[in-house]
Formats: C-alpha cells, sequence, structure tokens
DNA sequence: GTGAAAGCGCTAACAA
DNA sequence: TTGTTAGCGCTTTCAC
C-alpha cells in the first residue's frame, strides 16, 4: 500500500493524506480521524527510502562497532548496549545501521555513512584515550554520542560511560584491604579509553597504599583468553609471584583460572581474583573475594538513554551537550568473612 | 557530490557517469576511467536511499534478533554471526539493519520492514521447533536465510546450522564413557529448535547405553545463570543427585558452579561439568572432562556464509535452497586421564 | 482545510 | 556510445 493508493480510497489527495498521517495542524480533526483509520486498515506504512529522499532525512542511526583482530570476540557489551538503543529507536521511528568495522579505518566508515545519507547520526564504541573521531565528526557535522569518553580532549561532546576509574580503585582497595600487596592487573589494550581509566584507578589505589607499582604485574592487550592466561602464566611463575589478580573481562578471566590451576594453585584458596565485567555477574562462592560488576541491565539502560540522548540532538542540534557516568555496582559474594571490609571497601 | 555534480563536472551526463560507475558493458573504457577517477577524486558516494527508490530495491539486509526477557542477556553468538555477516555486507554494498525484537511479536517486526521497504533479505535468528516464520516469509515473498533450522517442518528454505544434536550425543557419550550414569542436562528454552536438537542428542546417547530418561534430571529455560543455579541446586539436592551436568550455555554454566560449590562439592572432583557454547572455549583444567564447543572463528565464518546465501538468492530467487551443517569441535583440555576415551568418542 | 505541482538523487526505458 | 525523459514514493511550497 503506498501513499496515492491510500488517497485514491479515501477520496482525497497525497498531500492531505501525508499531512494528516504526520500531524500537521491545518488539517480538520474528522478527516485527520477517517485517514488514519484507513491507514491502519490498509496497514500502510510510508517507504523510509522515499521518505528520507524528501525530507532529506535517513531516519537511521549508525552504530560502529571495532573489531580489533580475529582473535578477539565481539564484546557482549555491545549486544545489550545496543538492545536497549534499538528501542528508543523503534519507539521513535528510526532504524538501527549496523556497522562492524576494522578498528584501523573507522574514521573511513563514519565518512561514507555521511556521504551515502545513510544515517542522521552515529554511536560511537569503544573510544581510545585520545579519539580523534571526536573532531572528525564535529568537522563532518554529524549528531554523535559517545558509548563512552574521550578523556584527553578538550571538546565538548555528548556521552555516557561507567565509572571505570572509581571501579578499580575499589576493587583494588578491596584487595589491599584483604591484606594483599603483590595484585596484578590484567586489562584490556590501554589505548582504549576504558582500559586506561581502570588502570588509572588500579594504580591509584595502590599509591594511596604507598606501595610501589610494578610493571611487571600488569599487562594490557586484547581481551582474550590468551592474553589472560599468558600474562596470568608469566607472572605466576616469577619468584615474587602476585598473589591476587584485577582482571577486566570475563574473557580474559577464563585464561587466568586457567593459568592459575596449570600453576597447581587454587583460587580463593591460594589467588584472589575479581573480575570485572560490565554485563555479566559471576558469583563464585568459592572464592574469598566477590565478584565486582555493573549489572546487565544497566548496559541497556545505558544504550537506551544514549540513542534518546542522540535523538535530541538530531532533533536539535543546537543543544549543549550532555553526559552521564553511571557507577559500577560492588557485587558481593556470599562469603561472610572479608564482607565487613568489602562493605567498608564499598563506602569510599 | 552528487551524481549531478560530478556530472556536470565531467561534462557528461548523469546517465552515462551512472552506467560508467555500474559497471555498465556500453560505455567506452575511456569515459568509464575518466568517470571513475573523478568519483574518487571527489569521494562520490550514491545515496542509498535514491538508489532505493529508483531500483526498487533497498540494498539493506536484516537481521532480527529475539529478547525473551530483561533477564536474558543478548546471546553473544549473534554478535559474531552478525560480525561475519556484516563483511559479506560491505563488500557487496549492503547496510545490515538490525532490529531487537521482542520474541513475541516478531512475524509483525518481519511485515513492518517489507511494507517500509527497508530491506531485501532477512536473516532469520533462533528458529524454533516449528517455526511460523518460515511459512510467512515464503508467503510474502521475502528472501531470508536461517541461521539455524525448522526441524517439524516440511518446507524448503536455506539455512546454515552447527550440528547441535550430534555435539550433544558425543558430549552425553563422552560422560558415559567416563562412568557416569546421572548426568543432568541443563538446557536453553526447548521450543527454540537449538535447545530440542541438543537434548534429542543427550537422550539419543543415554537410550544408546540403556539407561532410563529421569524427567527430574532435565531442565529448560533461558539461559540465564538463574537458571543454571536453581536446577543445579535442586538437583544436587535429590537423593540421587546427578555426578555430571550437560550445560547448554557459558552464562547456565555460572550458575551451574555456583551451585556445585554451594552444595560443598567441587568442580572435576566430585562433579563433571561439560559447557557447550558455540563461540567461546572454557578451558578449565582442574576439571578432569573438557570442555566441549565449537570455535568461535567458525560462527563468524558462519555469518560469512549465511549473508553470502541470501545475497545469492536475492540476486536469483529463482535458485534452489540451499543448507549447511557445520561440526561442532570437541575441544580437548590437557587432562590425560581420558583422552584416550575422548578420542574415541570424537571419532563417531 | 485541501490540492496541484515540483523536487529529493538516482536508474532505466527510449531516442539519437 | 551518449543523452533525454520519466519516474521511484514521499514531502512541501504555493495556490486556491
Amino acid at each position: 500500500m503506498k501513499l496515492k493508493e491510500l488517497a485514491d480510497k479515501l477520496g482525497l489527495s497525497q498531500t492531505t493524506v501525508s499531512r494528516a498521517l504526520n500531524g500537521y495542524p491545518e488539517v480538520r480533526e474528522e478527516t485527520r480521524m477517517r485517514v488514519q483509520k484507513a491507514a491502519t486498515t490498509y496497514n500502510y506504512r510510508p517507504n523510509t527510502r522515499a521518505m528520507g529522499l524528501a525530507t532529506g532525512r535517513s531516519m537511521a542511526i549508525g552504530h560502529v562497532i571495532p573489531v580489533y583482530s580475529k582473535n578477539e570476540v565481539v564484546n557482549p557489551v555491545f549486544g545489550e548496549f545496543i538492545a536497549g538503543a534499538s528501542q528508543t529507536y523503534s519507539a521513535n521511528g528510526y532504524e538501527l545501521l549496523l556497522t562492524v568495522a576494522d578498528a584501523q579505518n573507522e574514521e573511513d566508515t563514519y565518512r561514507k555513512l555521511v556521504a551515502k545519507g545513510a544515517v542522521d547520526g552515529v554511536i560511537v564504541h569503544s573510544p581510545e584515550r585520545n579519539d580523534s573521531r571526536v573532531a572528525m565528526l564535529r568537522d563532518i557535522g554529524l549528531p554523535f554520542v559517545i558509548h563512552g569518553r574521550v578523556s584527553e580532549i578538550d571538546l565538548e561532546y555528548s556521552w555516557i560511560d561507567f565509572n571505570n576509574r572509581r571501579a578499580f580503585q575499589q576493587a583494588t582497595q578491596l584487595l589491599l584491604d584483604l591484606g594483599h600487596e603483590k595484585i596484578a592487573l590484567i586489562n584490556g589494550i590501554e589505548t582504549l579509553n576504558f582500559a586506561w581509566l581502570r588502570r588509572q584507578g588500579y594504580t591509584h589505589a595502590l599509591e594511596q597504599a604507598g606501595i610501589a607499582l610494578d610493571p611487571s604485574l600488569m599487562s594490557s592487550a586484547e581481551m582474550t583468553e590468551g592474553h589472560g592466561y599468558s600474562s596470568a602464566s608469566a607472572m605466576l611463575k616469577k619468584p615474587d609471584a602476585p598473589t591476587a589478580f584485577l582482571v577486566s573481562s570475563y574473557m580474559i578471566a577464563l585464561g587466568v583460572r586457567r593459568a592459575i590451576s596449570h600453576a597447581g594453585l587454587q583460587m580463593g584458596r591460594d589467588v584472589s581474583v575479581i573480575i570485572h565485567d560490565d554485563e555479566l555477574s559471576f558469583f563464585q562462592n568459592n572464592d574469598p573475594v566477590p565478584q565486582f560488576t555493573a549489572t546487565r541491565s544497566s548496559v541497556r539502560e545505558a544504550g537506551a538513554k544514549a540513542a534518546q540522548m542522540l535523538l535530541n540532538i538530531i532533533d536539535d542540534p543546537s543543544i549543549a551537550p550532555v553526559s552521564e557516568l553511571l557507577e559500577a555496582h560492588l557485587t558481593i559474594g556470599s562469603s561472610t568473612g572479608p564482607l565487613k571490609r568489602l562493605k567498608a571497601a564499598n563506602q569510599n
């Protein structure tokens, strides 16, 4: 069913039908009712392409998610975030265009999207510490919201992020409270802002406690099981091996667990491990240390919020940038030993 | 840069430029070169909306992924699959339209996509045992490929799937070989075809071994940690508790682990666990039993293949349906005890 | 309050 | 081999 057909059925012009459907005020209320009813009856849906052509907007939002290599699994956080965003889009008549781009030529991807007129705005995932995309997107005037943020940059822009720095500062503090002094950090790629902030939280807590940083206890690479395994293995072979691990994702954690058991050690008895993951709750009650996570649902909500921010910007490009920093939740397991201290740690 | 501008710069008509760019044979080779060079220079990209309007095609493929509830995490397998598909699309000038639909009204989602003229074809994720979408999509004539397949249906259609039945049959056999007799299955929702096939593999192996099926050892629900925990807990409380678990996803597995340790048992010592996941490799070398998984890269490849199938169908809707059944890999850990038997199990 | 007509950027007959 | 022209389905001036 196309507009012309619907108009013919109603004995009206395309113009009037279009106006009635798009909420223009000059349509008689009675006419509007008739039109709307007919539209429902015939299940009329305006062709997005045609609408886009006519209005100069595409009614689509682009999500560009980076893939670093074939080794790294697509971060499940993106799935949750996008699921949240998707709802906002549907509710507002927008479509979601997904592009999986090699992290190398992401800028190109955005340029292409704009040149093709494919999107009215984009969500930027996985920003780097000093991400050139911010300047670029402002240059070309494409509305955007960042999932995450860019610490080392002065420009204004809209973003939504979890407080990674605080999360890792607290997690480290928690391990310190438990009496650990050799605490390892197995992190993601630290040119990525989230990983960089996590590291800052970690080092900050150690410095506060007057513990010297040991570079051999910090490792940074793609968030793969292999990275977790090789890093943890190497660290455990040292004479002054770490007694605790702070791990930046469940994928890495799989490797760390493997390394620990390969070394003849047992998690929760010989070694403490805290796994951070934005999405997943890991309850491992045989560990004396609880897991430190943001809950899954909050990621989905963050996606919905980011999408709404973006639609607002598209609606009115002159509004001031907004941002939101979400706190990660500290999930406490059921082991009673360290619980008190954990609570204290959680309060700062 | 739009076609008209480019044509003006070149002193040619829009038609000729369009033809040159789209590989029509009647263009003089020299002209084509000139046009192509100019297109690159000015970074010309045809507007997808306009192209779509003119050709009646949208140059976009829809992926509809279901969300069953707020409790269930978006299956990371979709992320990998889509990452693979995405590459195929980019290479062929297609865009990827992602829709996250409530599992209830998925049919509506497809109808809407077609009515809006938003897509030229769709990939159907997460098919049910007797999925009505197959008949519907054939009815409305929308090209599609199923990620998975629909066992209880007679129609012809294209699909790509992993051999879930075989995978679980082998996994169960493996546990039987290890001497287990009380083997529990903690599965996804069994109206979904993949879960149903997994269960078939499980029951088949037990029946072959002459072991009576025990309904209290089979549980089926959303693939959440909660499901794993409550199911495994209940089973472990029975007087004839299971000595082994066959688990349908790593999310469920998190809960199962928790239940095991809550029960005062130790994985790998008191209980054997096999986790199946299409995507993730779980190496837990303190378990006496290796993990049973398909490798991640194969999921991505499957996505790329499915996408190619779909583009072929769109190109020539009259071609016969094609399908591909991929084998899941048996990943063997480094524990040497059962290794030999595993190999044998792997060969059937 | 409604309609006629032009045009969004492209492709595809049909002419030349 | 190239150009002219008429749409694709919608929105939006402008006129009534």
